[in-house]
DNA sequence: CTGAATCCGGTCCGATACTG
DNA sequence: CAGTATCGGACCGGATTCAG
């Protein structure tokens, strides 16, 4: 079993043995990871962590999404099997949206990228600062 | 400490924790993460890891990238402090990319999400199936 | 309340041609 | 070999308006 810093070059061989499959055709895993990269997936989903949450609830919550973006996230992420739509016969009517089990799997490699950019957003902007000025 | 599933709370609380800053202005988080959601970052990152590579060498490597997108992600992953960029003069001149510790650490984030692509692929492709049906 | 539909500007990104 | 410059299409995504 490996641990820690070993563990990065285990992911590089994982990686170089699946690197021939992704140069015939559409590699699956970018097609995957495409969607995920989008503006605002993951952001809905780190929120819908939480729990359960109406649409404008989500709207309220994500201030700077706009009302097509959330419908069409929202639509991509259901379509993926990641968030499960449940609409109630109200009126006025209200809808629910869920994390799957799918989509709560996702949150931990998620969390480990957002721990990833909290830890090193000094040294990001330091890089910026220095590369831009020696311009 | 947390282990397994268990983790997957603690990244919500830390998300939570945190959200109140990303409401405010720019999101750092959301800024370095949208760098690594772009096409060709990730791939790139991930390729560098076995080693360090010449421009050209990267362009082979990863056939379906442009070079105009090989130079400007190349330069993005420099700014950002990635990759480190070294000249040797010879003729014809020859340019070496290899990662820095710190695009090194990106690795293990990457690979995590890497894996879960490549695990859960036959559920996502089969959840869209599934919806397009029933549309 | 929860969307759908439309317009439209900005950006991404590929193709091509050219340089030192 | 390692780029730069320019053009042009495709697409993302915001603002607005309309509908059930």
């Amino acid at each position: 079993m490996r641990r820690g810093e070993d563990m990065a070059s285990l992911y590089v061989e994982r990686w170089n043995e699946g690197a021939a499959l992704s140069t015939a055709g559409t590699c699956p895993v970018r097609n995957v990871l495409d969607k995920i990269g989008d503006k605002w997936s993951m952001l809905l989903v780190m929120t819908l962590a939480s729990g359960p949450r109406r649409f404008n609830q989500l709207h309220r919550e994500v201030p700077d999404i706009s009302q097509k973006m959330l419908t069409q996230t929202l639509r991509d992420l259901q379509r993926d099997g990641l968030v499960a739509r449940q609409v109630f016969d109200t009126k006025p009517p209200s809808v629910e949206y869920r994390l799957t089990a799918l989509g709560y799997s996702l949150i931990v490699p998620f969390g480990q990228l957002i721990e990833w950019a909290n830890e090193n957003i000094p040294r990001i902007t330091a890089a910026r600062t220095d590369f831009d000025q020696a311009v």
